[in-house]
DNA sequence: CTGAAAGCGCTAACAG
DNA sequence: CTGTTAGCGCTTTCAG
């Protein structure tokens, strides 16, 4: 049924060994037999056993993508964008398996049997113990998204701070003042950042810190429109919020609109992370691109390059956000006319 | 350094082919034996070497997901809900391998070695091909999301038609008879679904059909948009849109808003799917859920189950939808008060 | 119920 | 440059 090595190397008088070597681009053997056992090879749609190959290499063409959980994702774009990135690069011979760490009681199966990489799109420190489990085993990994001090690791990530910080600035160049922020959920990288950001802004240009302005999220759609609710009902409500991600910010929107105020004539709005739905919603919202693809993507390629060469080293790459300037956030609402 | 079948044997004084019997919970051996294994095997960490069970017993452990593409999905929802549905059931031993068809030049690969069962997420008939490879191949797959007529296939639907049925009927009962749709891309079978359920509905009701109020997405928020401002400039607008899914909904939101008029009290609207975002737009979205994780969760265990069994034949299994009732639906303007 | 022997398809020394 | 030999870790006959 299936064609194996032997049976090429029987045709051709060859063997297997030879057969072999001219599938795997040996410099052993000469040009002339590999282009001959080349041309059968295609010819009778020979299909390398990859169960044999992984067995006697030890290794198995599994790259292991995992995230944090896959049951309670908050948001489906950061999820699709991942992927989409990391898949992009993974070539015909790899398969990538998708994962949720929360699926495992304990790490013992993840050895370099089962995985020849692993990239890691991981949120706070709880992801760790993974980590640390495939640093022990050598496995090589890459951690995306969240910066772990360790000088060993490679990690790739977003330049989140200095996006919120840009985003806050933009408020505050419209004249805002009085700008709250809605936070993502706690022990996230992500929200350390992006706070941080907003933080550095309003010092910076000198804008007091108010308490009642922050507030916790979740990265949620809900948790956005409770958050803002909230923030309606503090005695001097924000004339600006920064949502720390877009799900949130179109919680908010609700939140605002219900309240019978407007976008962004009352209230301005800033999101995070530019969603597909972003630009269409009404009034669109402003926001910092975060190119999460590129991140999968460029973690991919860097892993691909450690199994490759077997040279890994630790390494931070940063890629860039971008700010979208769209039609949420207006100038600050003088206190006069309000 | 790693744990083998034959370390546990030597450390019992049985064979090799006892542990292994014991591992794989065989009816020839003792529960005296198969226990002081078991403990044992425990308690060094024992892990199976997946190439080695692969390769004697001619298979992979692995479990393919594949999409018509993944470069392009047009709904980040939809393939987070499917991947999560899969991976819901998909147990430890196996791997849950996520591919797009269309990175595949041919499907030579794609052998019994590579993949112990496909699931396949479907939208037209261009992923034909993949299936009749895999039962070529004795490769047991499971179609999802697209009937295909052929008796011998496995096949887990979303009943959309009658879904569409209901989301049509529920406009015709709000006094609305100027109905328009937006289509989904052609091809795709959930288009012509749905199409049909909107039919058989005016039909029913005795309403007219106008070609002028059908007019063509492809699924993208951006053509929904489109679409939308096409319906718009006709001479006579529809008073309710039905979109053939929620991301055109909002872009069909967009349109309307930008023309200046409202939901519903000058257009009531209706999507499909029933997306995260969907009641969180302002007026929140009328729409027929569709549980893709549902689909996706049933496809992977009847896959399993057929794997285990070995026993595939042929079966259509049908998921109900669900008529989510919210703000974007009102009753038809009388063409007086106009 | 247990063990000895063979072999899955492949790569990796080693010898020529 | 080519071939011979061995062996990866496991399951599966076949004998006992």
């Amino acid at each position: 049924m299936t064609v194996t090595i032997k049976d090429i190397a029987k045709i051709l008088n060859v063997s297997h060994t030879t057969v072999s070597r001219a599938l795997n681009n040996s410099p052993l053997i000469s040009d002339e037999t590999k282009k001959r056992i080349l041309e059968t090879a295609k010819q009778l749609n020979y299909v390398p056993n990859y169960s044999a190959k992984s067995l006697v290499q030890n290794r198995s063409y599994n790259i292991g993508l995992f995230f944090s959980t896959i049951t309670q994702v908050t948001s489906p774009g950061f999820f699709y964008e991942t992927v989409r990135g990391v898949h992009s690069v993974i070539t015909d011979n790899y398969n990538l398996v998708v994962n949720g760490i929360d699926n495992y009681k304990d790490f013992q199966s993840i050895d370099t049997k089962r995985f020849d990489g692993i990239i890691l799109m991981s949120q706070s420190e709880k992801d760790n113990a993974l980590v640390y489990h495939a640093l022990d085993r050598h496995i090589p990994i890459v951690v995306l998204n969240r910066e772990i001090a360790d000088a060993g690791i490679v990690n790739i990530l977003s330049a989140d701070r200095r996006g919120a910080y840009h985003a806050v600035t933009h408020l505050i160049e419209n004249g805002h003042v009085k700008i709250a922020i809605i936070e993502g959920e706690k022990g996230f990288q992500a929200t350390t950042e992006r706070k941080e950001g907003f933080l550095t802004a309003l010092i910076d240009k000198q804008i007091p810190i108010h308490g009642d302005y922050i507030v916790e999220g979740n990265y949620t759609m809900e948790s956005g429109y409770t958050a803002m609710k909230q923030l309606l009902r503090t005695s001097h409500p924000p004339t600006a919020v920064f949502s720390f991600n877009d799900e949130m910010a179109v919680g908010a929107m609700k939140a605002i609109f219900e309240a019978g105020l407007r976008i962004p004539q009352d209230i301005s709005l800033v999101g995070f992370d530019d969603r597909q739905f972003s630009s269409y919603m009404t009034p669109s919202l402003t926001t910092v691109r975060r190119a999460i693809s590129e991140v999968g993507r460029a973690g991919a390629k860097k892993l691909l390059s450690i199994i490759d060469n077997n040279d890994y080293v630790g390494q931070k790459v940063y890629i860039d956000t971008q700010f979208i300037r769209r039609e949420s956030v207006g100038p600050a609402p003088n206190e006069q006319s309000k």
